[in-house]
DNA sequence: TATGAATGAGGATTCATTCAT
DNA sequence: GATGAATGAATCCTCATTCAT
């Protein structure tokens, strides 16, 4: 693997275990087995490396709910396959689930970066405005309800790496929870 | 206003702009016009004094959700109502809900102090018990429940903040969202 | 026991197991349980408190060698008992003894000090002074004379406090040491 | 020179003359003309750099003591070379010698350092006991004569570093005083 | 590219001292 | 005299970043 990898690796988890301003560039150094200096052939500064992770963080969450095997006529079935989808994501990447939840408000990542990444939840907007138009969902505003359905998600994940478990049957509950929440 | 309350004040302040490790005590000692030592008089260190303005943002959170008038008849009411108390008590302490949903999973509160505070929320899991045992809520783990619930008042505080807006009809559709969801 | 004595045992007390900076003014208002300001109504400020511990100190030191019952006819009989008189004190007084030791050379007292308390040998110097004068002691400078004997009493005492032993007949195995060095 | 070097050769002088805590890392620093932070890449911190010339000091002393010259058969001649070695390595070596003086029973340095540079001793104490064995030297336990006789050589060299003088025949009258109070 | 010693500004914390009560 | 909260300069130490190898 090569050491720019290796060292995205580490900041991820010192960062989640640490947050930023606790995880010195030594500390990811010595983790990564790659000298100080080596960091910086790789990236501009510590900011530049965070916002780095970031992006390619979002990018593994827009590919996970793209995963989702969709029938695209029972709206209602593809609306929890794509809830699971990245609630599965969420489960089984406990650090980058916690570290886009502690960044995603952070001053750390600049703006511009935030709204680049906005295209990975492209496709589940353009779903849920289908929804929502078609009357099967709430008359809320899209960027309202993707984001209180992504919440859900959150929540749900948040549960799940806090009892280390939720059985299939649990998780189809909060998905059901979800969807009653979403639907007309 | 006495000294110690300035600096929890500036605390709040400085470290929901800024973040924890990036919100020097001198940043604070100076927002707060008290002398850098004077923190030190009223908390041991800078984690102490994290630690305390956690302890005394969950009471006041608390205090907000007992504030909601209930009918102790109308369940689906009373639950809108607490709903609600909570929501605005977020919508009105933008920074008291940025902090705390900064540091709810953040290694700077100490375990203990999260288990302590939870109590604040005892009244809510109550309610919620008693909806679930009488049917009207759905059969989950009421800790999960709660957490859920809680994350739609939370996702819903969230927009509030970025669009400064929701009027009285946004945010009724929103409790009702929060309702059907959990509701059985 | 008035304050000031207070504070001046607490001093001993911890700035022989601290040292001098070590020791923090709030300690010792601590343990003499007196407020931090009270010690400064006694002592102009942290090194006049030192000061007056080292007076105090080298004058119950003082006292204590013309404790010994001299023969004044049998000189040998004299020196040992005077050697035994200094060797007790500074058994006896663990802490004095350290005090000095440690602050004798220190930058902390004033050569001044140190001059004023000089007074507390003249007897001591006396008594060599004779002795080399009849030819009963080594015909070396008085002042070289006194710090050596000086010398090994203290390191009777060091082996002392070290062993936390030494009994009457290893005492006088040491004073007869020093005898044995410093006669003719 | 390297820098390590600078800043324990930095460190003695500035101990010495100021004391452990009165000296602070700034000023060794400045005096040693190495950045603040490269103390730290060569010692864990303050106490450690103390105790790194501690030892270091400790080292320098046993290796003066072993320069004497032994005739093997004459004992008085030499228990006198050695006396007169450590008394030279005292008197040329200043600040090492107050340094040891002043940190031998201090709190900073750690028991097991202590007990760690008494290997340098070994070869006195090897000796001592050879010359108590042979009835030469007083019946007195090895480690309180080795005691006795390390104080005589330490008053010597705190009168030479006062008086500044002290002539051969001076300093040989006082290997004699040790002599005949270590003799039988 | 990779290394890691060196830098020095910046941060948490301490502590002698003051002063209003 | 006695108190102890408040002060803020001074201290130890950290850490992002550079640069010669």
């Amino acid at each position: 693997m090569d050491k720019k990898h290796l060292i995205l690796e580490a900041t991820l988890d010192l960062v989640t275990k640490n947050g930023f301003h606790a995880t010195p560039m030594s500390m990811i150094s010595k983790k990564a087995k790659v000298a100080a200096g080596t960091i910086y052939h790789h990236f501009e500064n510590k900011e530049e490396l965070l916002e780095a992770l970031y992006a390619e963080s979002k990018e593994k969450m827009g590919r996970a709910m793209q995963l989702a095997t969709l029938t695209n006529t029972d709206y209602e079935k593809d609306f929890k396959s794509i809830w699971i989808s990245l609630f599965i994501f969420y489960a089984e990447n406990d650090k980058t689930f916690q570290f886009l939840e502690q960044y995603a408000q952070s001053p750390f990542i600049r703006k511009e970066t935030k709204e680049e990444q906005r295209k990975h939840y492209e496709p589940i907007i353009k779903f849920l405005d289908q929804g929502i138009k078609a009357g099967t969902l709430k008359a809320i505003g899209v960027e309202i309800l993707t984001e209180m359905v992504h919440g859900t998600v959150a929540s749900a994940a948040k549960i799940f790496h806090q009892n280390k478990g939720l059985n299939k049957k649990a998780i189809d509950d909060l998905a059901q929870f979800a969807w009653q929440a979403a639907k007309e």
